[in-house]
DNA sequence: CAGATACGCAACCTACGGGTTGCACGTGGA
DNA sequence: TCCACGTGCAACCCGTAGGTTGCGTATCTG
């Protein structure tokens, strides 16, 4: 994953710092057992064991997306005496839709109209 | 040798329906370079070596990246002789940003707003 | 206090993603 | 017609994402 020289191509795009949050929360929402752990803190937070226990696989893993999402900013930390617990904080989230709804707002009317929403 | 958690999950996703497609996009849309093809392609449609002229990668890179986009279903191929133009669909997007309003709008109060005017 | 429990770190393995080059094929222009 | 150009396919290289195991440490509990 080389820099971005390059560069000409009038292009709005790029927020700049959103850009990079974007690409963070994309990348954390691609893989499907994130978006299941993710879901699943939405819905109730919870500690790495306590999502292991309903998944295939180990806590280390757990623990590695449970990082993922948290370097995305989708998830905050809270220590319990020797507990971690998990909850969700979708700012990000909503940064991303920005993102989404200003590129393909532009061809879709629904997303035009949630770029309108989200403006103000 | 103690290890070995779980064992049962009970593990069916069960968001069903839209849940293969939303993997996709967000994967689609995870990496840097994809964006900026999606975004330029909203703005103007364009062949793969177009786009790779304003990009420091190879045409084949470039292909690699629009056949992504385009399993995602957010792009649509359109031959014209020997070149291939792309032009988005943003339908997937749609669906993506609902994933994110339905997940997040529990915490979050814009995304709930969003998931609204979704809705219908 | 002793043992179980939950976490974090690190080493390791493997598959796959993103990149390259090379080449064959079809189309369009001179 | 002939050749340049755009595309598609395949082989290949390398880094890293996702998984494992092993172990050390802090905290809770009997």
């Amino acid at each position: 994953m080389p820099h971005e020289p390059n560069g000409h191509t009038a292009d709005q795009v790029s927020d700049g710092l959103a850009e990079d949050r974007a690409g963070a929360v994309f990348g954390a929402l691609a893989d499907p057992v994130r978006r299941r752990l993710f879901s699943e803190i939405a819905a109730h937070p919870s500690t790495a064991t306590e999502l292991a226990n309903g998944l295939p696989i180990s806590r280390q893993a757990v623990a590695k997306h449970l990082n993922s999402l948290s370097d995305a900013g989708l998830l905050e930390r809270e220590r319990a005496g020797r507990d971690v617990r998990y909850r969700v904080t979708p700012q990000p989230l909503s940064e991303a839709v920005s993102w989404m709804a200003e590129v393909g707002g532009q061809w879709d009317e629904r997303l035009a109209r949630l770029a309108q929403t989200l403006e103000r």
